[in-house]
DNA sequence: CTGAAAGCGCTAACAA
DNA sequence: TTGTTAGCGCTTTCAG
């Protein structure tokens, strides 16, 4: 029934290698032939097996995306980025979710090596040393994971949560918490460095609850213990988890932001629906979508798979480039973030109301405008 | 660099037939020798090259997911759950976005026929005829929408949006809208159906507004519409133009429930986060995935593919089971319902707060178990 | 129970 | 420019 490379031969009246040719090196058959071919093809309604071409050229046109949990809003619109990215380059995307399991984002690397050309690995789990170990058996491109020797897309949320707690502290709070992350999470780690800097150089203290789970229930959990620590504000790994944390509040009877202000990261859709709005940081997560996929088949095309004779595959000349590259973050100033009880004082000029709200904006297409490129 | 069968057959001194029979025939094998091999096959890191295999067994063990928009909340915790259930049964899965685009769809569907053993079409929006023909080219499974000769999920919006009517007409409204889903959707006309066939028999009047994008943007279009039309109750195609609808109110001044009261469908987890919570008919997304997944897989069981000999492909005997499965569907009431101009009057008995507060219970796993077969 | 051989659909030298 | 041939990694008759 499915119609073959054969059957466009025998119809055309050209040996099958034409066909092929017609298909993966059209300017090598004469204009006349090519378009007969193309003519019965059409209406055989031919398509070339991708997976029999995959066999010999070594490349499936396919890549792999392993996700810590799609039901996580942070992901779907990265998702929808690098499929569409990976599909106007002809190539289709396998989705697999971890359910945050390193475990099982270990397994799934294997189970899709054989069958892709390459791995998107965002917001990985597991340990450094696996994943460079993970990338000789195929190529990867690891989102929100800072790998020596790996391309990387990262979201600069060191910025962003040194821009939440300077908008804080200028709002005049000097009791700090941060709602820690998964382990294992590059981000939150991220998040804590730069947010315990900023904390220091502004004179405020920091209490770190964590880790947690990066879900609403995770930061619903940790509301008394906000409430209880005396904080007057807090600063989430992830909207997520701020919004678990306003419902938490609320059911305590604290009023947010007049009690306690609460920052998010990621600006997840949601955000804007939540009452009172949440503050948070904007990570471009559309963009890294399609960076990731823009390097991923950047490497691949630079690096030649397979070479015919004695079925050997011979790495050719090209080492990898292993470009990183850091995609800005944003803070949105919304109504979860209020003046605290140190307003006006100590800090004059900041403590108003802080810079005026921002807009975000999610980068356009191209790569390297994108962000820097922090090593290459 | 990767290892193939071959490499297993030299390590344990087999022919590569052996190997491939441990791995696809393991009872076929001398104990002895299979654990040989095994063993061989371990410490070589060898995995069998599923595209390979699918070329002579004709099964890729691989399935397509075509959703019409993955950052829409309502899919991800489908797309989770079929990825879930079809990786339980070893298969992978292809996700492919088509921006709710009918022409996307078919060319999807012919992209992937051939890299996988059957599709899920997820909320299609192209012409019933058009999916029958493609499915004579790849088995399909059709999810929210009815086909007679195709296995299909649907829920039964039909009698969510009944129960959501006469919950408002139990609080006293008579002047109703339906802020109608997009052109093609079989949800948007089922919800449209019966919504008016309730509305009618309940004596309350219907204003259809629409079609609308199925989107916060396209519920938010109609705010002043709505507003206008002077009704004081509306129902939405889903969460997100409920949403929208929300906040359009709120921006022009109209409280919600005390002057109009909204209900959605859907219950997308962020429904229990605008304020007011949003009243809504849950439908039952996560055992829609499994459930569309397991008829694929059941019917690629039941299909013999492919017959060694000659080459071509016979379909052997056995019809394809077309099972079509309703899932249930439950009004979930929460604030932003209530009563309206007539409580209390004409319809004594019910006007006062309906039925307490149901919460939506997601069905377990059984295919059959989760629904009533309605045809088959 | 195991080996030999053919071939899935396709591409890529090599010859003509 | 086209046909011939070998073979990608694997499964599956068919003999032995």
């Amino acid at each position: 029934m499915p119609v073959t490379i054969r059957d466009v031969a025998r119809a055309s009246g050209v040996h099958i290698s034409t066909v092929s040719r017609t298909f993966s090196a059209p300017h090598l058959v004469n204009p006349e032939t090519r378009v007969r071919v193309l003519a019965c093809a059409e209406d055989l309604g031919y398509r070339p097996n991708r997976a029999a071409r995959a066999l010999i050229t070594g490349r499936t046109h396919n890549i792999g995306l392993i996700i810590a949990d799609i039901a996580n809003p942070f992901f779907p619109p990265l998702i929808k980025a690098a499929e569409s990215q990976a599909r106007h380059r002809d190539y289709h995307v396998f989705v697999a979710d971890t359910n945050e399991d390193a475990a099982a984002e270990e397994e799934l690397v294997h189970a899709l090596a054989k069958q892709v050309d390459g791995v998107l690995l965002c917001s990985p789990r597991m340990s450094n040393s696996l994943i460079e170990q993970l990338s000789r058996e195929v190529p990867l491109v690891v989102v929100n994971r800072q790998l020596a020797g790996l391309p990387c897309v990262l979201m600069d949320v060191g910025q962003g949560a040194r821009s939440a707690i300077e908008h804080l502290a200028g709002l005049g709070h000097r009791e700090l918490a941060l709602l820690g992350g998964p382990r294992g999470s590059w981000t939150s780690r991220e998040i804590r460095r730069a947010a315990s800097a900023a904390a220091r150089a502004a004179g405020a203290d920091l209490t770190v609850l964590g880790p947690n789970p990066p879900t609403e229930t995770g930061g619903l959990a940790q509301a008394e213990q906000v409430h209880r620590a005396g904080v007057t504000a807090v600063l989430a790994y992830n909207d997520l988890m701020a919004i678990g944390l306003l419902e938490g509040l609320d059911a305590l009877g604290v009023r947010v932001p007049q009690e306690v202000s609460v920052v998010g990261v990621d600006d997840i859709s949601l955000s804007r629906l939540t009452r009172p709005k949440l503050t948070t940081v904007a990570t471009p997560t559309a963009a890294a979508g399609r960076t990731a996929v823009d390097m991923l088949l950047q490497q691949d095309t630079d690096l030649p798979r397979t070479t015919r004779g004695g079925g050997a595959t011979v790495a050719v000349g090209v080492r990898r480039t292993t470009a990183q590259v850091m995609l800005q973050t944003e803070l949105v100033i919304r109504d979860s973030t209020g003046p605290g009880p140190y307003a006006g004082r100590e800090r004059p000029g900041t403590a108003a109301a802080g810079p005026g709200p921002h807009r975000r904006a999610d980068p356009g297409n191209p790569v390297v405008a994108a962000g820097d490129v922090v090593a290459s």
